[in-house]
Parts: structure tokens; C-alpha cells; sequence
DNA sequence: CTTGACACCGAACATAGGTTCGCTTTATAA
DNA sequence: TTATAAAGCGAACCTATGTTCGGTGTCAAG
């Protein structure tokens, strides 16, 4: 396939034309797409788009308002996209920030939560396993100090809320004697309890059984930049 | 859920509008409705949209050209908790594994790519910002060369195709003289580049700006234990 | 210097297309 | 039967939106 060299502004067209479409589910108009694109004159915007035409990046109908289409649709719609409807999104709480220095703020079963919009996070069914959404709750890490699980500050880990776990779980754990929480592998040990931490190269921790108060079971850990 | 009875003509609507995007890519106006379903008089299709609106299974927008949407019944009730709908899952090719010692397999423009159904990673949207599909991928971390990223092997990497970056962007990117991949924070100072570790105990390294190839921008990264 | 292609601007124009409203027809209940 | 609501009609209205065109600045070729 040839090579076009867009200009930036053809570029920043497209993408805002497919993002446009994305979010409301019809094309952008001329003078939609010159204000996103800061263009004063519809023409150029027009100008250009009949150049997008001409690259076979976009069809246009004449006189249609909104008669707008990206053409590399086909292919996107020859894959298996929306057919995976069955795993859906899962929507579980942020309950809290998790530092070395607090316990974990583990929600009870007890009573009814109510969680603001703007404390999900969206976690793809098939990233934590069978588990519904009731099980599930999410931390944010702040600080540092999980750096030896290679956690970093921000990231976001999704726990299953689960107070035993098996050998070679990852786990949120408190120690009471220690004063603070951690992210380990879990290995019980006769009374002893083995804290190996997720970074191989650093050295596990022994801890009494009796110290060790399993706050909840890691399924996933998410890190976004942007 | 409960059921409505809807009358021929909303069905009728219904699907033209359905097949109708299907095909041209963008919804149709009032009067193409009209025509399709003969209903004489413009208000008439105004009339049952609104209907259509009033029982949940379209949107509009209101004094927009087109500014119709079709409401996703199934979903819209299988969500455990309501929420904003338009927040939905992308599929993002998982085109290979990324390992200290090799490039980046980062696919091209020129797509025939043909991407299985298991190759594919479950995004939220929200979690990659505003990106497309098309423009992401997704690279599954081998090896522990990306312990100073704090990135374990395993772990799955999404990523924006760019060959540029931004100071501080964290970015793939190929060191032709190293010979070797990394995940870093980019800096371009003069004509050095700065790669600083994610890790803050790490010290940066150097580089000519020759020597790096930027592969793609790195927009979040996933691990999931179980 | 002139020429012409290219990208851009602003304004005027024409029509595509959403909205409103008075009126008629059909259905449902009293 | 009559009353009332739902559904439909057609025309008028108006603005959202695609199209056209004369004009400007830039840049490389002749």
C-alpha cells in the first residue's frame, strides 16, 4: 500500500473524525470538524477531507450532511470485535489507597455501599477470572513503598475479598507487628508465614502466622499513563 | 425488562435505521425514514423516533442532521451496576512479546493483518484514553529485563503506534546500537536522549537520538495473577 | 521576475433536514 | 353515542450544513 505523508492537519481530521463517530455514534459535520481542528473556513476543511477522499482514507456523499465514512471499516468489522459481548465489563469499587503505613480499608459485607460513578474501575471479565463483581474491590497504590512487588504509585490493584489464602497467592497482607500492609507471595510455613516478594531478586520476609492478617487476594494490577 | 409493544411501524423504523448505518456508515434523516417506511409526512417519523427515544432504544440529538444512535438493549440491562454506556471494551491485537534482546514486532500501517480471537487483549476504553483500536496494540513482556520499568515478565503492555514522543512519555523503544528493547521515560535533551527508569532508584542512561527508534507509546500495563 | 500549483481564508449561497402547529383520522373507554 | 387520547397528515418555518468562488500568501520551477 502506498505511502501518503498526511499533513498534521489531515491527521488530526481523521482521528477526530473517528472519535467523533466513537462517541456519538454519527460523523462529525464540516464545521464540527473545523472547530475541533481549529480551521477557520469550512472550506479547508472540506478541501482536505476531499483530499482524505482522494487517499481512499474516507468516502464522502455529496450533499448529505454528515455523509461521512472511514474506510478502513471493513476489516475492523471482518473481525470477531462486538461478538465478544460475553465478556463484558465489570464495574468494581475503589475503595481506598493502600500505603505500607495503613491498614487496607477492606469493605465489609454488611452493609450497602454506594459507590459514585467516579470510583469504578472497569476491569474486563476475563482479567479477573469468575468472580463477580460483589467479591471484587480496588486499591490505589500511593507512595512507593510496594516497589519491591513491582507496584508502582498509581497503579491500581483488583483484590478478591478473601481473608485465607493459598500457598503462592498474591496477597494484601497486614502485619500487625510491623505496622503495615504489603503486597507478598504467601507461603505458610509450619507457624511461620514466607513473605517472597514479587521481585525476584529481593529476599523474602518471615513472619509468625499470627501477625499476618490476610486483607484480600490480587487478581489483577492495572497501570495507566497518560 | 419490560416489553414493549412496539407497533409495525417503530419495528420497521427500527431496523431500517439498523441497517441503514450498516451500510452507508452514518444514520439517516427523518425524510429518508419516512420514504423507507412510507410514512408521508415528516413530523409522523418525528413522532414515533420520539417513542422510540421514550422507550430506550434510540438516542437523539436534538437540532442535529442524522443525530440519531441505536441504544445497545442487551447490554444496557446485563451491566451490573448502571452507568455511562458508551464506555466499552476494545479489542487490542496482542501482536507478540517483547524481550530485552529483540525489536519490537510492531505491525505497520499496511494492514491483512489477520488477528485471532485469542490473540486479543480486553481494553476498557477509558483505560487508553481516546484511541481507537486500530491505533493500539499490545505486547506480552518476556523475561525479567523490565524489572527497572517495574514491569514483570508476563505482564501485557498496551501501547499507541507513534514514532515520536513527548518528554516524559514512557515509550518502546529500540536502541539500534545496544541492540536491545527497552521501556522508558524519553527525554530528548538536544541531541542526546535521556531514558530514565521508571524505577526512581535507577539512574538514567544516555543515548545518541540516532540510536533510538521509538516503537510505540506505552498507554497502560496489565498483570493479572491467577 | 513570472508562473502555477498548493494550502488557506471569508463570505455568500442553496438546500438538506429538524421542528412546530393546526387539523383529520382511528382507536379505546365511558 | 360521545369524549379523549393516540396516531397520522401536510405545510410552513428556519437553521444546520454542504458547496462555490474570488482572493491571499508561499514556494519551487522556468
Amino acid at each position: 500500500m502506498e505511502d501518503y505523508t498526511l499533513s498534521t492537519r489531515q491527521k488530526n481530521i481523521l482521528t477526530f473524525i473517528e472519535n467523533f463517530i466513537d462517541e456519538n455514534g454519527y460523523p462529525p459535520t464540516i464545521r464540527e470538524i473545523g472547530e475541533a481542528v481549529e480551521i477557520a473556513s469550512t472550506s479547508v476543511v472540506n478541501y482536505n477531507l476531499n483530499k482524505l477522499v482522494e487517499y481512499g482514507l474516507i468516502e464522502r456523499a455529496p450533499e448529505v450532511s454528515r455523509g461521512l465514512r472511514l474506510i478502513n471499516r471493513e476489516e475492523a468489522e471482518a473481525l470477531p470485535i462486538n461478538i465478544a459481548d460475553h465478556t463484558h465489563l465489570l464495574q468494581v469499587p475503589l475503595v481506598g489507597k493502600i500505603a505500607a503505613s495503613q491498614p487496607v480499608p477492606v469493605p465489609g459485607e454488611d452493609f450497602g455501599y454506594y459507590y459514585d460513578n467516579d470510583d469504578m474501575i472497569e476491569v474486563p471479565q476475563n482479567m479477573v477470572g469468575n468472580f463477580s463483581y460483589e467479591e471484587l474491590f480496588a486499591l490505589r497504590v500511593t507512595g512507593d513503598s510496594m516497589i519491591d512487588a513491582m507496584v508502582a504509585e498509581g497503579d491500581v490493584i483488583i483484590l478478591k475479598r478473601q481473608n485465607v489464602a493459598r500457598n503462592g497467592d498474591m496477597v494484601a497482607v497486614w502485619l500487625s507487628d510491623h505496622g503495615e500492609t504489603t503486597l507478598k507471595h504467601y507461603f505458610l510455613e509450619g507457624s511461620q508465614v514466607r513473605l517472597q516478594p514479587a521481585n525476584p531478586t529481593m529476599d523474602p520476609i518471615y513472619v509468625d502466622a499470627k501477625q499476618v492478617s490476610i486483607q484480600g487476594r490480587v487478581l489483577a494490577i492495572l497501570r495507566t499513563l497518560h
